[in-house]
Order: structure tokens, then sequence, then C-alpha cells
DNA sequence: ACCCTTGTTATATCATAAGTATAACAAGGG
DNA sequence: CCCTTGTTATACTTATGATATAACAAGGGT
């Protein structure tokens, strides 16, 4: 898997590399089991610091996307709860639905844009 | 209308100040041509700096859900760009429904989530 | 046994952003 | 003429992101 970064973009390279390797399962492009590469060697390869990669690993651990191992490295395990995920889908939509219903976007335009995203992930 | 900051939030100051308001919209408790406090009166009132909510009036102003007028104050006036806005949504989406394809929920259930929300503003 | 690689931890430094604090300015309303 | 409005400028503190070295613990390969 390749791994792109954005240097002048708002958001933060470790959310960057995380938010890239969570689309990246959805999408079936890395699946349950795979490894990711050691945090030395990503880093290296895309010209950034050992620490954001590590940060981003931990991050996605904690989430329950990944599981990390002193001596095999970076693994992609879900542990998946799914209260938890459901909840946390919730509180992300509010804001988000917020504005585009004050923008006038009805529900139908946004359960098709849901199809539309769905249907490049596995859903 | 009242503003409830919760200065433990991982959310900045002025993003929650925003994020109020907009939902505030959505859920029809402020409406189009409504007055907001001004910068001072709201800051006092929290009890934060004025210049952090002059930042959220600013962001607010700038993303087309109110006006600023230097004599009147801020007022909610809704500039709302359908493609621009389409456009953002999809963009704010792509992550939040990786994770949520990953932990396991169906396309289903994040419609229903959808409808949940919905149903709580203007939709 | 030895070395390599793995993640992990500990410091230190720098840049940026958030938040606060004063102060002053421009301009319309009463 | 004063009050209030938003606006701008400057300065300071704090937190976080990112980088840079360095060292540690521990399993794998040869």
């Amino acid at each position: 898997m390749i791994f792109e970064i954005d240097f002048h973009s708002e958001e933060t390279l470790y959310i960057q590399l995380c938010n890239q390797v969570i689309i990246g399962i959805a999408k079936d492009m890395i699946h349950e089991g795979d490894d990711l590469p050691s945090v030395r060697q990503l880093a290296d390869e895309i010209g950034i610091n050992m620490h954001t990669v590590n940060k981003a690993y931990k991050v996605l651990a904690s989430e329950g996307f990944i599981k990390v191992d002193r001596r095999t490295g970076a693994v992609v395990a879900i542990s998946a709860d799914r209260l938890r995920a459901l909840a946390e889908t919730e509180k992300d939509l509010r804001v988000i639905l917020a504005k585009a219903s004050c923008m006038g976007l009805s529900k139908e335009e946004v359960h098709s844009l849901i199809d539309r995203i769905y249907e490049e992930y596995g859903g």
C-alpha cells in the first residue's frame, strides 16, 4: 500500500496517515492480518520523522484498527465494538449533518452521498 | 439561545461556539435574521476572551452561516452554495464512513442514523 | 553468541495555533 | 457627545505537532 502525504494539508501528518490506513481497510486495499511497514521504514519512505508514524500507529491501535507487537511490528486487526462505533459515528455526523441541513441539502441527497461512498467501501 | 462551553473538551473553544450556532440553526432554535450576542457580551457571559468569540464569528461568516456588520453586530444569514456544500459534506463523510465500515456498521445502519439525526433538524 | 530489526521510552528543540490580555481605532445609534 | 459595535495590532502563555538524538528491551536469523 502506498501512502501519499500532503505537506500543505491542514490535516496533521499523523492524522493523514491514520485516515489513509482506515480508508485503505475500508476499500479492501489492505486486509485483516496484513503487515504495515515498520515505523522507521515508513517514515523514511515518506520523508517524515519516525515518531510521527509511531504516533499514528498508536492512535490506530487505540481505536481498534491495528495491533502492534514489539517483535512482529504493526498488523491490521479490527477489534470492533459495535456500540462504541455507533455512538462515535453518530457524534461525528451531528455537526456535518447540521451544516448540510443549514445549506439546504435534503435528507435524500445525504442518503445518496452515503450510498455513493459506501459503494467504494466493502459496504 | 444559550451557549454551553466545555472547557475540558478536546474541541477548541471557538469551534465549540461555531458548532453550537450551526446546530442551533439546524434545530430551528435560531432563525434567519436573528441577532447573535455581541462578541463582548457573549465572551463575558461564557467567561472567555472577546477574541475567541470574534474568531468564531469570523469563521461562521466565512462559511456562510452569519453576516457581520460593524454597527448592527452578527446576524444569522445563510448564503448557501449547494455545490460547495455537497462537496464539503462528501469530503467530511469519507473518513467517518470508512471508520464505520471497518467497524462492521452496515449501510442501512448509517442510513437510520442519518434519519434519526435529520429528524432533530429541519430536514 | 552475535547482530539486526522491531517497537518503546525519554529528552530536547522548534514552529504553529489557541487562548488571553490590553489597547486603540472607525463608525453608526441614542 | 457618548456608548456600543466590530476590527486591528501587539504581546504573552500554553499546548500540540513535528523533528532530532539517544538509548532500551526483546525476538529472529545466521
